[in-house]
RNA sequence: GGAGGGGUGGGUGAGUGGUUAAAGCCACCAGACUGUAAAUCUGGCGCCCUGACGGGCUUCGCAGGUUCGAAUCCUGCCCCCUCCA
């Protein structure tokens, strides 16, 4: 029997909140943690010692793009997915399920597996739960995935539960190849509960999974269309179903109000692209909600865009030069706006931690979300139903 | 001086009698993006009224004219470009 891959220690709880620690082969990371998604194998824009001094301890990556290219056997003969992008600390793996759900027609879906059409030359693949689980064995990340079908959450029940049913059975065969191979020892493997937004589903799908000794746990299928208050019951089923000593990860999310919500749920670990996708196309977080960089009132704000941001952006670029930057289509906007909101992230995942460990956490999320306007258009419905409140009232 | 071509909304550029407030692109304004097919996508973009539906007004160098109806046809004028001398 291997020992295992990795630890997870609970150092403090302040409500549902955890603060803990996660140990793996490549170091360990505190959580609750931020991984920057670096789905080809490189956070988009920025370099890797880039990443580390933003505060990032573990990042993510996509098996199913790296099969694609350079291919998994190529990153397992070029010594391994940390030494081939040059990142020593840990690293996560998404098996390529979610591309099950974000391919759309590149893709069909059947017991057996799922048969993609490559997005870059249209050849077809397939993959199976034992070869997603083989692919990151080759890529070698310290924490891989299990292969799930991912659904839209609101979808209809009959397939939602057919997705949840099928993320089951894969879950086992998952389970069996890892287990069986000698990487059991050096990867540790999670499972992935389903379910869409039905409460009875998500019970069910938590049960099973948790029935199966994966290293940690994992809430997949959410923000992925729902509204936020559906996101946020499930995941709270969620957390309360799964076992209090492994670490809970919930995949895809998310925005900065959503990582502080989900924290309160006792959540553990996040990934999101949202941080850096949005970032390459101008809009950025400040402590009181996000904007868009592009935006004519910046055009002559000569200050930086969050004086109080310590960020290597805001530490040496005014406002009004990042809007320029993204005007003009330079490529350094998009570095300057990812390094913006990638800090903005990882340093209120630091800040969350600081307040757990000194049990005010409830206040540090109540003060958050109090001054956090989530984007413009949130903003402007909630003057509209504030408004449609008072006129019909 | 001769021959020919052309002047369209911020730019470029379609449109040659009605279905045109006038394509497309750019610029501009605004929004979105949650296990990355994304440095992408969406909406707006003459003026006025409306929350919206919608309605009103004024536009295609200028001035006249033909016509039920003109950016489109005719006349005059003003500019611009190409070639020849």
């Amino acid at each position: 029997m291997n020992s295992a891959p990795i630890s997870f220690q609970l150092t403090a709880v302040d409500g549902a909140a955890r603060l803990g620690q996660i140990t793996t082969p490549h170091g360990s990371a505190q959580t609750p943690m931020f991984m920057p998604v670096a789905t080809q194998a490189t956070v988009k824009g920025l370099t890797f010692d880039e990443v580390r001094s933003l505060g990032a301890e573990t990042v993510l990556s996509n098996a199913y793009h790296l099969y694609l290219r350079p291919g998994a056997r190529r990153v397992d003969d070029a010594g391994g997915l940390h030494k081939f992008m040059g990142w020593d600390g840990p690293i996560l793996t998404d098996s390529g399920g979610y591309q099950a759900f974000s391919m759309g027609s590149l893709r069909r879906i059947t017991d057996e597996g799922i048969a993609f059409r490559s997005h870059i030359d249209g050849s077809q693949h397939f993959f199976t739960p034992r070869s997603a689980i083989e692919n990151q064995h080759e890529i070698g990340a310290d924490i891989i995935m299990c292969f799930d079908q991912c659904v839209f959450s609101a979808g209809e029940s009959s397939a939602v539960r057919e997705a949840m049913e099928r993320t089951h059975r894969w879950a086992q065969v998952c389970f069996d190849a890892h287990a069986s191979s000698p990487n059991a020892g050096r990867q540790a493997l999670f499972g992935i509960v389903q379910g869409g937004t039905m409460p009875a589903l998500r019970a069910e799908s938590a049960d099973f999974i948790t029935g199966i000794p994966f290293d940690g746990y994992a809430i997949g299928g959410l923000a992925v269309g729902e509204t936020k208050a559906e996101m946020h019951d499930m995941t709270q089923q969620v957390c309360t179903a799964l076992p209090h000593d492994k670490p809970r990860y919930l995949m895809g999310v998310g925005s900065p109000e959503d990582l502080v919500n989900s924290v309160a749920l006792g959540v553990d670990m996040f990934d999101c692209v949202l941080p850096t996708r949005v970032a390459r196309n101008g809009a950025l977080f400040t402590p009181t909600g996000r904007i868009n960089i592009g935006n004519r009132r910046y055009a002559e704000v000569d200050d930086p865009l969050d004086p109080a941001c310590d960020c290597y952006t805001c530490g040496n670029y005014s406002a009004a030069y990042l809007r320029h930057l993204f005007k003009a289509r330079e490529m350094l906007g998009p570095r300057l706006a990812s390094m913006h909101n990638l800090r903005f992230i990882l340093r209120l995942m630091a800040d969350i931690r600081e307040s757990i460990a000194a049990a005010r956490f409830t206040k540090f999320r109540a003060d958050f979300l109090a001054a956090y306007q989530p984007t413009d258009e949130t903003r402007r419905q909630t003057q509209k139903h504030r408004w449609v409140a008072e006129r019909g009232a």
